[in-house]
DNA sequence: TCAAGATGATAATTCGTATTATCATCTTGA
DNA sequence: TCAAGATGATAATACGAATTATCATCTTGA
């Protein structure tokens, strides 16, 4: 039995025009019902196998409808059947610049990875909200008319989130996870981020364990939520005497180290190269003669033969949980919706206790 | 306005049992019907913001419903949309495997750049098909039963896909664009692809100019398309007397060079890796003692010190014309639906004149 | 003054599937 | 023999949006 065989008993669109270029259709629970002579009604009881107490179908006819589907190929209409659930299993993605960039390493990739493996497991397609234009370099979240609801909930990515999208996604009730935390914005706002409060303060005490007393903080602390936890650790197990700059600038360094500074800690991972390139020119190795701590890992590796001494940012599984807390949402079965992943200590090999000379007595 | 206002007014469903905890609703047209006071056809026309003759609707009532559009922020449900046959502006992107690879270098990642750039510049969102769970290593199109349809339109990717896909995409007039060649199936298919034929001939007159007489290709030149596109463009510019190696094997290149080639073509780029592997273990320099060219280009550089003769693939290109094709299927003002675009002849390092011991007389 | 035309909005139907209430028909028991 | 219960299938409706036919109401012109 053919599909050709169904278009003949098919409906024609009032037969009008030259318009009947109307090919193969898709072949429907009604085309099934016609050919084993049973309703509509019936032919989707016996596809969703209901058992029901109250519903019943004779052996006979469900295998007269079940030969049907097989000898057609009927495969249920998505669209129609989700619409009946009223569950599209469309997840957004938000991202403030292009997902896939094309000069910088792919900031977002580690973070995708997680969310395309949990959306394909719990069999959600993912929308990239590619449609609002990037205007001074990011985009916004409302600045296309809401396409964001197209998805029945949304994944926000990005270091820092615009502080007013965050409000109003809250005001307006829109199911949506931040990856990375975010300070409440006219309520709390659900995300999975990274422990980077923990991980910070755990270098510290290293660098400490090893000798070091004078320390600096490299970064201004402000800013994205990240920065902010990266200075709260540091400076919850760094001593009083810890020295704070805002930023890396011709100078900085030297002033630093002679001041007395052995280790630095380095808000910004991707300063490390900054930090080494400085170290070259001065002739100074590193860790021998100055230790340096990177608050994170960079997402590219800064250079081959400088492996950074500092945590690891759990992106994937934070991707993956943020869907996570986003089906929970959606699913009413919220539990922890904001939740701090571990980091892990990466060793690497720019701590090392500080020189000799400068130990303390 | 918020959703909460709406949720009073709102149809409660039957009232029956504890399964009330359907809280979040999306706002629908009936919503704003009720509170601009018209019909849902009215919404329906004012969105759609039909003037066509026998469609009038006042200024003033069409203000109102604006007002609670704006105010709701409502968006049509895609699903509901596309079951009615419009469109969403959204573009599916298929992939065979995970679109966010988590071990190898992004195979897809240079396409999908182009991909998201234009879907950008044409205010459309992209959704990844990802909700078909991967089975034997790929994804089907179909496996899913069409959830594809949810995109207006797909862009697919993949080195080969699957034949019968494309036959059924065709047969079901979904609209499509292959990014690479595809041979017909069943009908012509849409396509932005890259010209491996005239790439590769023009490569093999290069290595004749040098002075090369005897060649070798290495690779099956069947399965995907692109593979035989690079044998046919080999073999249209090779002397009869080239060789021909479905694959690398054990003593494969010793046989060769032992039979007097000195330059080898691979249809894999990747495999440039091994043919160096294979040099140094013999002692023998590129492209002194032997000539490689690559029929393609590495997604990711091979090695630092090999820098492989051979040409570069659009790959942003192809994807942001497989946008502009699909575009231009989905408007109607479909002109060239089979693009090949031109590679890039790269001259590398590992192509060099014979050594003059082998130079024709 | 009244029919004809213009104007504005809606009822009804479609897409394909899921679900529930309802309706026949057939058994059974008293 | 007839009501009560079991059995099997269907009609009706919902999901959310698009579209067409239809229906009021108001202007005109003769």
């Amino acid at each position: 039995m053919t599909i050709d065989r169904l278009a003949d008993t098919h409906y024609q669109p009032t037969e009008k025009g030259p318009e009947v270029s109307r090919t193969r259709r898709r072949v429907t629970q009604r085309d099934i019902a016609r050919l084993s002579g049973v309703s509509q009604a019936t032919v989707s009881l016996v596809l969703n196998n209901r058992l029901d107490a109250g519903v019943r179908i004779a052996p006979e006819t469900r295998e007269r409808v079940m030969r049907a589907i097989r000898e057609t190929g009927y495969v249920a209409d998505p669209l129609a059947r989700r619409l009946a659930d009223r569950n599209n299993r469309i997840l957004g993605v938000f991202t403030y610049e292009p997902v896939f960039p094309s000069g910088t390493r792919d900031f977002y990739h580690p973070f995708l990875v997680g969310i395309e493996e949990n959306a394909e497991r719990l069999c959600c397609d993912l929308l990239l909200l590619t449609s609002a234009p990037v205007q001074d370099g990011r985009r916004r979240v409302f600045a296309d008319g809401g396409r964001i609801r197209l998805a029945d909930g949304c994944v926000l990515l990005g270091r820092d989130i615009d502080r007013d999208d965050l409000a109003r996604l809250i005001e307006e009730e829109i199911p949506f996870v931040s990856v990375g935390r975010r300070d409440d914005a006219g309520g709390p706002v659900p995300y999975v981020g990274a422990d980077y409060v923990t991980a910070s303060a755990a270098t510290v005490r290293r660098a400490l364990d090893a000798g070091h007393r004078d320390l600096a903080y490299i970064g201004r602390g402000e800013g994205p939520e990240s920065y902010a936890d990266r200075l709260r650790g540091f400076e919850s197990a760094a001593p009083e005497t810890a020295r704070r700059l805002p930023a890396i600038e011709p100078g900085t360094l030297d002033r630093l180290t002679a001041e007395g500074v052995t280790a630095v800690f380095l808000e910004e991972p991707a300063d490390v190269a900054a930090v080494s390139a400085w170290a070259a020119e001065r002739g100074l190795r590193i860790p021998a003669d100055l230790s340096v701590v990177a608050l994170g890992d960079p997402t590219r590796p800064v250079s081959i033969d400088l492996d950074a001494t500092g945590f690891t940012i759990p992106r994937r599984d934070m991707g993956l949980q943020a869907v996570e807390v986003l089906d929970a949402l959606l699913e009413g079965t919220e539990t922890r919706a904001q939740r701090l992943l571990p980091c892990e200590l990466h060793d690497g090999s720019t701590l090392a206790p500080p020189s000799t000379g400068r130990l303390p007595r």
